[in-house]
RNA sequence: CCUUGUCU
């Protein structure tokens, strides 16, 4: 029953594996996505010990449960670990690919991380993503240009990830002339832009920005009273606070 | 209904 798999899920996300872990033995035939979902609380809650444990009980582990482990791996900093899990896949999909690329680049292996890129036999935008985001983050806006280019068809996700690359540098103008010339452009490519003038105090570039955006994120409203905050203006900082959807 | 990439 996938109510319950909701609720497996619920439980890990609200930081109660306890409950989880009662659900799960409540369901009297659990699927992958059951014994998934409950692998994925532990990681949640920071319990990579007891996610191993289960994941290594799991009757029939299927690729989403190996690509969680080289993931939840990756993110507790055990990087070896993760591509020894990758090498020992029974079989891989593009996810599983890009999950150890992502492992790569955040140990800093840009390098390896590109090897395992040309070995990929499917790559799919998330793979050139994670590229492009690589090099950008490491300062190489040469080579984050030309993957982009080289990349077939068009994704905002890999667009927005060179944006920030000119950002994060503090490469402001750059900024803003590529995101001038984006083919598209969604609410991250103007909080990315908008968090760099707030980060550096231009107030009324960041304000600017606000006022123009087509839709505005939760993310948006915080980056405007951070904006706000970092120039000293505690008034207009109430008023964007107050002006504020319920929710979005 | 589960796993991978960009903004806080």
């Amino acid at each position: 029953r996938y109510i319950n798999n909701l609720l497996i899920e619920m439980h890990g996300k609200c930081g109660s594996v306890d409950r989880a872990l009662e659900v799960f033995r409540s369901i009297s035939r659990p699927n992958s996505f059951s014994w998934n979902i409950l692998i994925a609380a532990y990681i949640q809650n920071n319990r990579l010990q007891e996610a191993e444990r289960i994941f290594s009980r799991m009757p029939c582990k299927n690729v989403v449960s190996w690509n969680a482990m080289v993931t939840a791996y990756a993110h507790f900093g055990h990087m070896e670990q993760a591509a020894a899990t990758f090498e020992s896949m029974p079989e891989k999909d593009t996810t599983s690919y890009n999950a150890m690329l992502t492992a790569l680049v955040e140990s800093g292996y840009i390098a390896r991380a590109e090897e395992l890129f040309d070995k990929i036999p499917d790559r799919d935008p998330v793979s050139w993503s994670i590229m492009v985001a690589a090099n950008a983050q490491a300062g190489y806006m040469l080579k984050a240009l030309d993957l982009l280019e080289s990349m077939p068809g068009q994704c905002v996700f890999a667009w927005n990830a060179l944006l920030s690359g000119y950002t994060n540098h503090g490469k402001i103008e750059e900024a803003k002339k590529l995101f001038e010339r984006m083919p598209q452009r969604d609410s991250v490519s103007w909080n990315t832009l908008m968090s760099a003038y707030a980060q550096l105090g231009r107030f009324h570039d960041a304000k600017s920005l606000f006022d123009r955006a087509p839709q505005r994120s939760l993310i948006t409203w915080n980056i405007m009273i951070n904006a706000c905050a970092v120039s000293h203006r505690p008034h207009e900082a109430r008023d964007v606070f107050d002006r504020m959807p319920r929710r979005d």
